[in-house]
DNA sequence: TCTACATTTCGAAAAGTTTCGATGTTCGGT
DNA sequence: ACCGAACATCGAAACTTTTCGAAATGTAGA
């Protein structure tokens, strides 16, 4: 019990017998507390000081509690994200993380100015945030630069931007897919196959129509101009596609859309039109989702392993918090036909 | 010194004493330090679990970051799901707090055995979140008296099971949409209208078969016990339903869904027996899910405003943090009917 | 002035965490 | 068989934080 400085370190005790208050007044001077009156603490920060006393253990140390990752997705939840965010959640179990979300740099109505890139990313940084792990992001190279020098990892779950240079990103076999896609419709004995696209701009949509034409020109088949329509990868986009190819004077007998919900629109087009699926015409989609199974008919689509790719999404962002280095600044997972009810052999 | 437990809450003292080992190493497990022989951490962790022990403070306290809630749903991550989620997120970036997502209690194959509710609910407390909204979540009495215990507030959005006493939860007008939706069949024409349900024991799902009936009654028409089926809130039960419903004597010439999901599988039934939705069958869905707008043909639903119910559950958790009152446990958003392509008069 | 009640300040005791040494245990090497 | 280094396990004691009640102080009304 001598509470002269004994050797090593002053400890609480050492100052509160220094200051002539207790144990307890010393330490609640420490943690910012309320009731200790204002010269009580002027004092113990004084003999604080003289003892020059320091917090013991990694304390309060930052960073503390499980480390922490930023789910970032621009365009809504639709099947395709929540798929993703599935993933990545049973990753996140797996690594011990926790995962927290938001939509992207903030753009509300209620804020008047939209947040700058650079600010997203400082809020990023600032919150502790290991990495960020961002959905078919529309983040501009100017936000991936902010974070880039916030020190914060970034992987990108299948760009629609064109590959920038030192981005890490996930994706599936896009041209592979939309290869096999063909190759189904072939087998089936169609000659005139059409696509409905999504963002034309993307990089997975150009691939799955490249794959498309591949497929096609291996039989020395076309893919004219107009049996490929472009517009964004949602449910309005597929049945205007679809309403544009089946007018056509020889419209084809399949189409194949860029993701499951254009299938969904284009299977609309035809049921409008008074075409039964897949009867009088052959649809399939791409991306596997939810939606696929519980179309009618149910979809014949070509799956992208999308929580998968949430999940290596995570790991990667993880390694590279951890200062790892990665092998391959793209990996693309594989992608599988899928067989359901939308696809037959074409009529007559 | 009686090291029996007194009153009040368990100390690490009781549990030393109850396990037969020190107060430190009850300590060392509690923090998840390594040096503790794997049978004697089972052993202690048992003994937490009957006393049910609870962290007393908040101790890696938060205040310097921004407010955080944990969103957890335990379904995966469904359409209805996403669009409550939406909601919350929207609510989140106007109330300046960050959203942790996670899907309930571990119990993934990884872990041996599953985590315990008051060690879920310690965790949660430990990281610092300020409260709970729960999707639809099956989380047990025992995990909200967890909760209750480590003071985090809760707020459960359409719960299934049963209302519990001092449960905070945000619904949706489920009995008068059920009669909006009878009233609806009704005023085209339908007589015999059957029900393809959800979970039964659901009390979402039994407001929305009392409304049917009572718009039917009120008709004088019946709703006979075989023109109800239950089940699930998705697809397959759908399907199933549906079939069950199409294959009776005389089947109904309008199905009402318990949810949009639901909906799809009655349409799905019906396509494969050759009819057509809605010239030969009237289907109606429950939700107005993104799924209802990409049905073949869209759907004919009841719309529940789901992303003001996550934004309205957000906002009621912050405000129990806060520790103001509530005024009542239970707020019900009015739903409404919204008509698309799949009603219709009934055939001849 | 005195009483009743609220507020502030403080510390003893209780509760929880970490350090560090005591006590095995394992596994080569001799 | 014996030694000893390396490791694993555990608890006593040291240290810190929090709770709760006591004491001091203030405040208003009788």
């Amino acid at each position: 019990m001598d509470n002269g400085a004994r050797r090593g370190r002053p400890t609480l005790a050492t100052v509160a017998a220094s200051a002539g208050v207790s144990v307890a007044t010393v330490s609640k001077v420490l943690n910012g507390r309320s009731d200790v009156a204002a010269d009580t603490r002027a004092r113990v920060q004084d003999v604080l000081q003289q003892h020059q006393y320091v917090a013991p253990a990694p304390r309060r140390a930052e960073g503390h509690g499980t480390p922490t990752v930023e789910l970032v997705f621009d365009y809504g939840l639709h099947a395709y994200t929540g798929e993703v965010v599935q993933g990545v959640l049973d990753a996140a179990v797996e690594l011990g993380v926790t995962i927290t979300v938001s939509s992207g740099p903030r753009r509300d109505r209620v804020q008047p100015t939209p947040e700058s890139p650079s600010a997203w990313a400082r809020r990023i940084a600032a919150a502790g945030r290991r990495a960020v792990v961002a959905i078919t992001g529309e983040l501009t190279a100017t936000h991936l630069a902010a974070l880039d020098r916030a020190k914060v990892p970034v992987v990108v779950i299948d760009p629609l931007n064109p590959q920038l240079a030192r981005l890490t990103s996930v994706g599936a076999t896009n041209f592979a897919g939309g290869m096999t896609a063909g190759e189904h419709l072939l087998a089936l004995g169609h000659r005139r196959i059409g696509y409905a696209g999504g963002t034309p701009t993307a990089a997975c949509n150009q691939a799955r129509v490249g794959g498309l034409r591949a497929a096609l020109e291996a039989q020395g088949l076309p893919l004219p101009p107009e049996y490929v329509t472009a517009a964004l990868f949602d449910y309005g986009s597929g049945f205007e596609g679809g309403a544009q190819l089946l007018d056509l004077p020889e419209p084809p007998t399949a189409i194949f859309a860029g993701s499951d919900e254009v299938a969904l629109g284009v299977i609309e087009a035809a049921r409008v039109r008074g075409m039964r699926v897949p009867q009088d015409l052959s649809v399939m989609g791409f991306d596997d989702t939810q939606l696929a199974r519980m179309a009618s008919p149910p979809l014949t689509t070509i799956r992208q392993p999308l929580s998968e790719m949430g999940a290596v999404a995570l790991r990667t962002a993880l390694r590279l918090a951890a200062g790892e280095t990665i092998d391959s600044h793209h990996v693309e997972l594989a992608t599988r036909l899928v067989v359901r009810g939308s696809t037959a052999a074409p009529a007559g």
